[in-house]
RNA sequence: UCCCCGAUAGCUCAACCGGUAGAGCGCCGGACUGUUAAUCCGUAGGUUCUUGGUUCGAAUCCAAGUCGGGGAGCCA
């Protein structure tokens, strides 16, 4: 029966005769016919020191094959270990080698790699201290996500992952067909008609969705925010925790076209409940990831961002900073700063202006509400002030956005009315309407990034190392 | 999509004014060692991203493209 290597360091006995398999990280080889094993299963950070002698059966030629990346398995006595470095060591009394990696072509080496690297490298790379440790993170948060939702009665709701609304307003969507696209290029050029020199189909080209897998133009969901509504108007709190799509041609360090999201929905709260809990819940998952990867966090702190455990503390730590939209830029219109793109009310903040708020001004998250209504969405509901809406963004040091929410406009002539303010048909939005037509209730909700708080707890900077698998504009590989 | 930067050994990078390619690490071999990113000595390892251009001569200059990085926008 094996043991997790993560046991091995905590919970078994010095003593005790354990097999551990797993990946071997290095091979320290001693001429005087003895060797040390660094070995790692990824069930925790640190690896497990093997210590392996000519006592071995077949010990000279098996140790030859335990190379960097070779997987190995061994059956030994745990003890405590006389060096430093480990509390205890595995002294082998059998080794076998489960599958050889030739050293010479195994691209993960002893010395560190560069993440743009690893990237390229997605199959090996959690088998890094750094992707290994993303990994177990990123696990933890959503374990924490979850049990902060269930351990309050919230429901988790799954909305769906293709939709036919093509109106979601969050982003450009991926298309959905099962239409043969190949086919239609042909049809069009041989007809003569819309098509450029080149081939490629132009605009004018009509495609007779009837004929489509849904019989309309559908798409990978933007988000679930309209859908969880509908749960929260109806079974109470709840919470949609899925993929996420954004055709946006975005190349930035915090966006990815494919990522995970979670939206809560809440029946009866305000804007101001909304924030409550938009804070609670960042604070509490971050607090119950420190309590559950303390190895890794210490690692992020070590090896790539010195402030973070202080970041951490500080955040999970304080209050938020609350304030209005305008009363930010008033902040910044006196803060003396320079900036790049002038602050005026009524326009967007931009990233430095952000920046400025969380990492200069308050060094502390902020939560922004009361946008200006020209720069918010349709759905946000309208202020008294005819100015603005009830909207906040949860803005963090390093990260900018992580969260984005609002009250939900409830009163059915004030989204009809927003809608067209907004260019949109009310008529694509029928059942979104319709919750506020039977039984209309106040209810607000928000929408935080997995990813971004990936990089928030592991203080990695790039958001293509907070995902195994990242999806951007020319690279899906894996 | 826009702005800036980059692409040279397995990895990270160097190569001055255009003159025929170099280091560290890794691999391999050896020495040494309760070691732990071990250390020391040595060997091997190259279509300088692609295509075209300028030139007696291009890693180096020019153009286009591809990919990558940073910033901006879009946002989570």
């Amino acid at each position: 029966m094996r043991t997790r290597i993560a046991d091995c360091l905590t919970k078994v006995a010095p003593g005790t005769i354990v097999d551990v398999r797993g990946w071997v990280r290095t091979r320290r080889e001693s001429k005087q016919e003895f060797a040390f094993i660094e070995l790692n299963d990824g069930s925790s950070f640190h690896s497990l020191q093997v210590v392996a002698d000519k006592s071995i059966p077949d010990y000279e030629t098996l140790i030859k094959l335990v190379q960097t990346g070779a997987s190995v398995a061994v059956v030994g006595e745990l003890k405590e270990s006389p060096a430093k470095g480990q509390k205890v060591e595995l002294h082998a009394q059998s080794l076998k080698v489960l599958g050889q990696a030739d050293a010479a072509k195994y691209p993960l080496q002893k010395k560190g790699h560069s993440f743009e690297f690893l990237r390229e490298k997605a199959h090996l790379r959690p088998r890094t201290n750094t992707f290994g440790a993303m990994a177990r993170v990123r696990n933890a948060i959503c374990h924490a996500i979850h049990c902060y939702f269930q351990q309050r009665g919230f429901l988790y709701v799954h909305a769906p992952i293709i939709s036919t609304s093509d109106c979601e307003g969050a982003g450009h969507m991926f298309q959905v067909t099962t239409l043969d696209l190949a086919k239609l290029a042909q049809l069009q050029q041989s007809k003569g008609t819309g098509a450029s020199p080149s081939g490629a189909p132009t605009a004018s080209m009509e495609i007779d969705y009837t004929k489509d897998f849904f019989g309309k133009k559908a798409g990978l969901t933007v988000s679930g925010q309209l859908e969880a509504e509908i749960f929260a108007c109806s079974v109470g709190d709840c919470y949609t925790f899925g993929p996420t799509f954004r055709a946006e041609n975005s190349n930035t360090t915090r966006h990815l076209a494919e990522f995970w999201m979670i939206e809560p929905e809440m029946p009866f709260y305000e804007l101001e409940d909304n924030m409550a809990l938009a804070e609670d819940f960042v604070r509490t998952v971050i607090k119950e990831v420190m309590a559950k990867c303390p190895d890794d966090l210490q690692f992020f702190n070590d090896r790539i961002e010195p402030t973070l455990l202080a970041s951490l503390e500080n955040i999970s730590g304080n209050d938020f900073i609350k304030l209005t939209y305008t009363e930010a830029v008033d902040i910044l219109l006196k803060s003396g700063q320079t900036f790049e793109y002038p602050v005026a009310w009524g326009k967007d903040l931009q990233s430095e202006h952000e920046r400025f708020l969380t990492e200069q001004h308050f060094k502390q998250p902020v939560i922004l509400t009361d946008y200006p209504r020209e720069i918010k969405s349709f759905y946000m509901r309208a202020n008294d002030d005819g100015k603005t809406v009830r909207a906040m963004d949860v803005l963090v040091p390093r990260i900018g956005e992580i969260i984005g929410g609002s009250q939900r406009e409830e009163r059915h002539d004030v989204l009809i009315q927003r809608m067209q303010e907004c260019g949109l048909d009310p008529a694509d939005y029928w059942w979104y309407l319709e919750l506020r037509e039977y039984g209309t209730v106040p209810h607000s909700g928000f929408g935080l990034g997995l990813e971004r708080t990936v990089q928030l707890i592991t203080g990695m900077q790039n958001i293509r190392d907070c995902i195994p698998f990242p999806r951007t504009p020319k690279s899906a590989d894996f």
